[in-house]
DNA sequence: GTCTATAATAGGATAGAC
DNA sequence: GTCTATCCTATTATAGAC
């Protein structure tokens, strides 16, 4: 077996530190000099991997985390299994995803950042939509009409977005579970 | 009369403009040299407001914000009047403030702040705090155990914050619109 | 209370060696 | 693919005149 003395981070790896920066100081917020002591490449690494720039990294982070959406919140809501699962998986996974609450949301955090890029900011709003339609086709699945299931799934991800941003500022991670709780039963009750 | 001429801002004028800076781009990313140019005042001259700088612009904002939820939102919600009357004047005067959902929260642009200063940020978490208070107490008025007052409120606290995040992420306003108008139901229902 | 001018630093970005 | 060194601009902040 190779000796594997700190191998060069993988483009995923850089990501993951680029995306955990992002969501939790703002785009703006973020210095090309955080980002190299986070990552331990010098700029000129960064700018290897992202040749734009940071407006590169902001949209590869953005579609990195659409991706990951997909993959773990969106495609589970469309597989063939029972509602009250499906829903309950994904709450776990979202629960995970923002550590209980103590972690912000890449959406809301680049949503307020006006100087990012234009296409950064719309991959992030394009994973709300997706996340809606996705929880909303699950319950068109079972029965519920349309609109009802509409309404129903964007209740719920507002529910998680605000449970996160409440949770934070009143310093009250409860806030968050118990907020994930409702939403969880609004939509299967 | 006399004429009035291009009069010096007032305090209050200035930190309107700092709020609207503020809760559009966060902290971060407005420079002086922006709130020179919406403002209309030289850097010095806004050295001589505060003289602490962009901290305590950003301080100075955050208590303007937290005095004018008092007056507008947490005060009239502890008068003598019916509740369905006054949640129904909470929802309009959050819609006024909020324009519809087009204006993002200060409060959730500041507290992905970190580099804002500590009271600023403890400052507009207080907000929250005062709101969701008010709320209870008005719902506790009407009969409510305390303790499904406490969980209304944070519910519809937790709506509003979620539905102006959704609504700019998806860049539809009846979002918000009609989040409020389902948290005002459930408020007073 | 506002201005012009200037300092000092931090930011994003590039060149070129290895 | 990573590094050191460097450039240029923007940024915060201050000095001092009016």
């Amino acid at each position: 077996m190779r000796a594997q003395t700190k191998h060069p981070a993988t483009r995923e790896e850089i990501l993951v530190t680029l995306f955990d920066l992002f969501r939790r100081s703002g785009y703006d917020a973020v210095s090309l000099a955080d980002i190299s002591e986070a990552t331990g490449l010098g700029k000129s690494s960064l700018y290897h991997h992202f040749p734009g720039g940071k407006p590169d990294m902001a949209e590869a982070v953005a579609e990195f985390a659409r991706d990951w959406m997909r993959e773990n919140i969106v495609d589970p809501l469309g597989a063939d299994a029972p509602l009250a699962r499906k829903i309950g998986a994904m709450m776990a996974a979202v629960e995970r995803m923002y550590d209980g609450g103590g972690a912000p949301c890449l959406i809301a955090s680049m949503m307020i950042s006006p100087s990012a890029s234009p296409k950064a900011i719309e991959t992030v709003g394009a994973i709300v939509g997706d996340w809606i339609d996705a929880i909303a086709g699950a319950m068109r699945r079972v029965g519920l009409p349309p609109g009802e299931a509409k309404k129903r799934a964007t209740a719920a991800v507002v529910a998680i977005q605000g449970g996160l941003i409440v949770a934070r500022a009143a310093r009250d991670e409860k806030i968050f579970t118990s907020t994930l709780k409702s939403a969880r039963e609004a939509l299967i009750g």
